[in-house]
DNA sequence: CTCCCATTGTTCAAATTCGAACTAAGGGTG
DNA sequence: CACCCTTAGTTCGAATTTGAACAATGGGAG
């Protein structure tokens, strides 16, 4: 065979989508998160806490939940959202239906914040990602990213 | 007017765009993590250290250089040299044409320890993103990946 | 040549992240 | 109802990341 146990290496577009792929996230979050910080006081991390309440029914969410939306540890959101109620934008509720639930819910000065934050934030997702691509870039990255996104859910979940 | 100051907000192929981008993103970095980190006891930023010293002419970069191939701090990245030069995968030298330089640059062991890894590595890449996308897709996403890249290099640079 | 500002890499303290261990409570089976 | 495996959230210590401050050198304007 021509392959023994020689791996499928990426040939030039796939390596070159690859490297686009990584470096422009990295890039992009760099950016994100300096902007966040110096407009607002947020991490990334936190904003995006605030966006997932903000679109959730009642503007609270279960803290498994939201760590599932935000793609982090639950270690990790305990210690977020800890901080975010620190300072009020945030407030944990027990859960009704189970003890051992704890609901993080979205203060009135959490949606104002947040309210007060998004613009800026937008325009520079716009600015750097969005408006750079064309509507046809943007279907396809919505669609193939997706696709990656949601089969990285599946085999993810067991 | 119809929009005072009212900011041009995301519709919802530009959100699915930017949402797909995001969660495809950490969720990839996650499981890549979680690969390496079992299969050679690596993470995902020390394989990336070892991959541009290899791809680089001598496997040695300047600090500076390698802290911008990686889009990370420059202390992060003394932290991470000093890490691999302590596992013995990379070494420092001192720069010939600038006293203040100092030179990372992959060790024999480094170039083994690497050879080990990509296999893999580049195994779940492909079966996590690359193989997902089609030609197609693949081909748009490192063109506009690559350009939004690019802008971001550049104005980040003064 | 001298002054000054930019650049280089490191150090430092603070913030964040992770996974493993843990406590406590579901929820189905027998 | 008792048992057992699963799930929820937190705690803990270790590892990592960051930006600011720092010491030292480069390099061009005058």
């Amino acid at each position: 065979m021509s392959s023994l146990n020689e791996p499928r290496w990426l040939d030039q577009d796939e390596m070159a989508a690859w490297r686009g792929f990584v470096t422009a996230s990295n890039l992009l979050n760099r950016r994100l998160e300096r902007q966040l910080k110096e407009d607002s006081g947020l991490s990334h991390q936190q904003y995006e806490i605030l966006v997932h309440l903000s679109a959730a029914p009642g503007g609270s969410l279960r803290m498994t939940e939201l760590a599932d939306k935000l793609v982090t540890s639950k270690s990790g959101l305990t210690y977020q959202v800890t901080q975010l109620e620190r300072i009020g934008l945030v407030a944990r509720r027990s859960c009704p239906s189970d003890v051992r639930g704890v609901i993080a819910e979205l203060t009135d000065q959490g949606r104002e914040t947040l309210r007060q934050a998004a613009p800026g934030h937008v325009a520079l997702v716009r600015e750097l990602l969005i408006d750079v691509l064309t509507r046809e870039q943007l279907a396809v990255l919505a669609e193939g990213l997706g696709e990656v996104s949601a089969r990285l859910r599946q085999d993810d979940t067991p």
